[in-house]
DNA sequence: ACAGCGTGTCCAGTATATAGGACAACGCGA
DNA sequence: TCGCGTTGTCCTATATACTGGACACGCTGT
């Protein structure tokens, strides 16, 4: 649970390390804290608590709301653009994954790797009833997903075994994924740009997923749909045709920015 | 320039005010710094600089690049995006913004009161050549927009006059704008719920906005585009009623999901 | 070659930030 | 009514985070 430092010792903790604790903490819980739930949350004095998160809202950092509540403020959203603008290929996935959403109704998710895991990097709800639940920022096992079979490609079999913990194999259903069929998928993957996953991180879901690639040919993040596992073949073949029109556009955009 | 806390004396700094200075400077900055150059403008020991910013980039929310400079992290977009979510009004307001600027092809914003200032809080550049440049979350005085005249609407003149400084009357050119016609605008605008005003902050833009309000219907931000000053006056009618339109349809969205 | 400048790392001393507890005020249930 | 848990504030002592400086290194221009 612990994401950051201290865990069991009692050291007295640094400021900056409270700080971190404390955005982690909100991060995590998506809704707004009184001080005392943070500070039983991050295992912190009360008196520190107090003191750090009045000078983080005084920042802007954290904004208290009328209950006495703590959450994320304005100048974090400030922080995020500056990142955003830095960042092409978070403002071109964010784009296209809000236009492939409208346009296919399916819900469809822009996909990355931090360190070992697989994470959401920014995600657009479908017009259907079937919602997924994923929550940007959370770290999933990589053997879970479609597009983690897309992002480990280029890299060699040991190098894929040193980078993802054998305890991530399995699955939240109990089942073990073997790890000569994962490899032969990311093969597959590599080939293709695309991959389709059916009930996999949950039986009801099929995962489509298609490459962006950097201009070296490496694979740096995913665009995805998410649908139902039941949908007709046909459907699915054409949404990930539309993945891959999509992830490619990204792919070449990016190079020529980078080229300029 | 200074915008947190020590200015010319030199006691020991807290480690989290090193940090509010550090983020502040870099989204002053919006490009990567090196840490030299960061330790200079906020005037912290060198020493301290390289502790924290690598504390920081630890925790993600700092990226070091090869070039050895640092910028913000991953972990500040993840932040942002629980921030955006606990707020209806940016979360709608980012989308109209963007459906307007791609519909009307002109540059718009969504403008809110920061303490007793005026500040961009999401823009999306139109598609015509004329470009603003103003930057989200720079904050500018009230007088200085047609949006901060929407902004104060419904504030009593004592306490317009006890929000705005005096200095921030005098414009960018070096006119001063009269307290009183100022009153005028303000009530004018509280009354047509939209305003525009042509050569106020620089004399090539005309500013059209119009104000999303609370379910007490107190103006809480406004919609705007920034479109060249010699525009023609039946276009800025158009687009003055479709940011009316918008605006109303964000101010009611807001209000019926508060009722929930 | 050499001087001058910026960088990245390391160290020790001390100013002070944090922990911990005491306190009053409050809300709630019995 | 009286406990009991929680909240917000304030205080003091001390463990330590921050500072300042020294050092080695890699530039660049002369």
């Amino acid at each position: 649970m612990d994401t950051t430092t201290a865990d069991s010792a009692l050291p007295r903790a640094r400021g900056i390390d409270r700080v971190i604790d404390i955005l982690e903490c909100l991060k995590e819980n998506r809704t707004p804290m009184t001080i005392g739930d943070i500070s039983r949350k991050i295992r912190a004095p009360r008196s520190s608590t107090y003191e750090i998160v009045a000078r983080l809202a005084e920042a802007g950092m954290l904004e208290i709301d009328n209950a006495n509540r703590a959450f994320f403020g304005r100048a974090i959203y400030f922080y995020a653009d500056a990142y955003l603008a830095s960042q092409p290929l978070l403002r071109h996935g964010r784009s296209e994954v809000l236009r492939l959403a409208k346009v296919h109704g399916e819900t469809a998710q822009l996909c990355m790797l931090v360190g070992n895991k697989y994470t959401v990097g920014f995600m657009q709800p479908g017009a259907s009833l079937f919602r997924i639940i994923s929550e940007i920022g959370v770290l999933v096992p990589i053997p879970w997903t479609a597009s983690g079979r897309l992002l480990v490609g280029g890299m060699t079999p040991d190098e894929i075994h040193a980078l993802i913990p054998d305890e991530d194999f399995r699955l939240p259903s109990g089942r073990t994924i073997d790890f000569d069929s994962f490899l032969a998928d990311v093969e597959r993957g590599m080939k293709a740009n695309v991959m389709m996953t059916v009930g996999l991180s949950d039986t009801y879901t099929c995962c489509l997923a298609a490459a962006i690639r950097d201009e070296r040919g490496h694979p740096i993040a995913t665009l995805c749909f998410m649908i139902p596992a039941n949908s007709e073949q046909a459907r699915a073949q054409e949404l990930l045709s539309h993945l891959n029109e999509a992830a490619a556009r990204i792919s070449s955009a990016m190079s020529r920015e980078l080229a300029e």
